[in-house]
DNA sequence: GACATGGATACAAGCGCTTGCATTAATGTA
DNA sequence: TACATTAATGCAAGCGCTTGTATCCATGTC
């Protein structure tokens, strides 16, 4: 059916081992056969069979890209940076969705491993020891978790938080209140750890909540009844569900109370009103991600932590306080 | 290194071809073989090489997904439904984006060709020749284009349009314009045909426009000019643009104007007003078009064109005509 | 008791490619 | 002229798996 090595070493009266040199050791064969098998290759429209030489070389130009939910807003755009750094490098990535759970996490995994060399876990809901154990069988570069001795790609939204609180400081806030995510999640825990660190500020904890408009509409009570002027939310769609609930309620933002999201994804961008929020560099995890994962294919396995920058992009859901 | 079925032979005393068989022809191997094999075989962790069974069965149980641009929030709930769909019938999916580019398209193509059994194209920019070429190398599905004699799941965007036009005319709107999408697109294409086809109906068009919020933003002067009470837009990128621009020259929607997008993406259904929009059925067109990929892969190819429906869902964007 | 039958397993080729080694021929060296 | 050197190519094994065919043995049949 389609054509393979074989059929340009004919066409082009050579071995196969010459047409195969011809493309990955050109330095081997000479040119003017060079040049002729590959104008063959080229006419014949021959593709090199990736499997078939994954087989030999231990090398699939593979790479697996698992994510919770390619849904949430907050994975696309990792995604698209990944698969185009990835394809810089002649890689192709196979994208999977866990739809947050772990067995299917570890499952894909599984069968994924033997055909890539290496995969990128994107805010993984496995245990540390698993991913430890899974970790034997394939190369991993973590994103959004601390796992220890691995790779890992981080986003340093501690200091976005302490910008956000300083924001809201600067506008006059006093009362701020956090509203956390997730209880298993790395990132809120974070979020708290480093509000919690800042001298002078009078934080209040609001949660677990699901980190959807739904956890942000489910804590618009004790966000009012808190006190707070100020809030934080974990992420920019909790943000706005909180935005939606305290207008219901008749609170206005920014008038009433000032409210900061995270992540920085396209509906806050398009939200009114427009959500100031914590950016997070996810493009660049994602490509940073891929390069640590194609870079520690060859060498040795690092693992160092890269953390992120993150910054405040004030937008028009923060303004000053006038309680 | 990895566990091979070599391995699994050698551990439980019997040949490969038997091992093999354990596996992929369960009936013609002794029932206590089978689960000694299976047991040894899950002792030592051993998981088949898919790359080297698609070398001699020919199929690689890997899919091809090709979007012009994944963070486009119209892609990722296509995205996540062809992978579960996949998932659930042991494929893994290769997700690619192209940029908006042809050439890298076709490249990808070229490059994915032999190790997919099948590639979903979705709203691709390729000329119908360029597919119908690459067509004898690799099954495909084409989503949200036609492609003649081709497999295609289409979304009745005419049919919203139809209902949309309807909806302002209950409310009262005379005069309405249709803010059209990129020239090459053929939903663009849809909506005028379908918009031109309603008699009674005042339509102008005003176009074509980028198909993001910067597209709608650069339309106002036009829409305004138009002396049209009623909008509908490209799509929800669009609308927003739109209302975001109506906004700063003091027009409120849908106060003075309502305005309607097409795609229900997230931010749409975030943003303020929430967006009157033609819904489209983009997980559903994931799920199908894996089917009828995984279909055509056994059976012949199939050709049908499968149309699915589009619905209006009204929400805050839209209101009765004053003028 | 000789033989056909068929179930279970082993054998071996081959999928498309890479790669260490062998072979050949051309060049340089003394 | 004889020999070493090297560049270019061919040869063949093998990557992990499937699969058509051969082999073996325990039945059943007459």
């Amino acid at each position: 059916m389609a054509v393979t090595i074989r059929d340009v070493a004919e066409a082009s009266g050579v071995h196969v081992s010459t047409v195969s040199r011809a493309f990955s050791a050109p330095h081997l064969v000479n040119p003017v056969t060079r040049t002729r098998v590959l104008a063959v290759a080229e006419d014949l429209g021959y593709r090199p069979n990736r499997a078939a030489r994954a087989l030999t070389t231990g090398r699939t130009h593979n790479l697996g890209l698992i994510v919770a939910d390619i849904a949430n807003p907050f994975f696309p755009p990792l995604i698209k940076a990944a698969q185009a750094q990835a394809r810089l490098r002649d890689y192709h990535v196979f994208v999977a969705d866990t739809d947050e759970d772990p067995q299917v996490e570890e499952e894909l995994i599984q069968t994924l491993t033997k055909q890539v060399d290496g995969v990128l876990l994107c805010s993984p809901r496995l245990t540390n020891k698993t991913i430890e154990r899974l970790r034997e069988e394939v190369p991993f570069v973590v994103v959004n978790r601390r796992v220890k001795g691995m790779p890992t790609v981080l986003m340093d939204v501690g200091r976005g938080v302490r910008l956000a609180v300083e924001h809201l400081a600067a506008l006059g806030h006093r009362r701020i209140a956090l509203v956390t995510g997730p209880s298993g999640s790395w990132t809120s825990k974070e979020m708290q750890a480093a509000a919690a660190a800042m001298s002078g500020a009078d934080v209040t904890f609001l949660g677990p909540n699901p980190p959807t408009e739904l956890g942000g509409l489910a804590a618009v009570t004790d966000v009012i009844a808190s006190g707070a002027t100020g809030v934080l939310a974990y992420n920019d769609l909790v943000a706005i569900g909180l935005i939606e609930g305290l207008a219901e309620r008749g609170v206005d933002v920014p008038g009433d109370i000032s409210v900061i999201g995270v992540d920085d994804i396209v509906p806050g961008r398009l939200s009114r009103p427009k959500l100031t929020t914590i950016a997070m560099p996810t493009a660049a995890a994602g490509r940073i991600a891929v390069d640590l994962l194609l870079g520690s294919v060859d060498s040795e396995a690092t693992s160092g932590v890269t953390v992120l920058e993150t910054s405040l992009i004030v937008r028009e859901s923060t303004g000053e306080a006038h309680s």
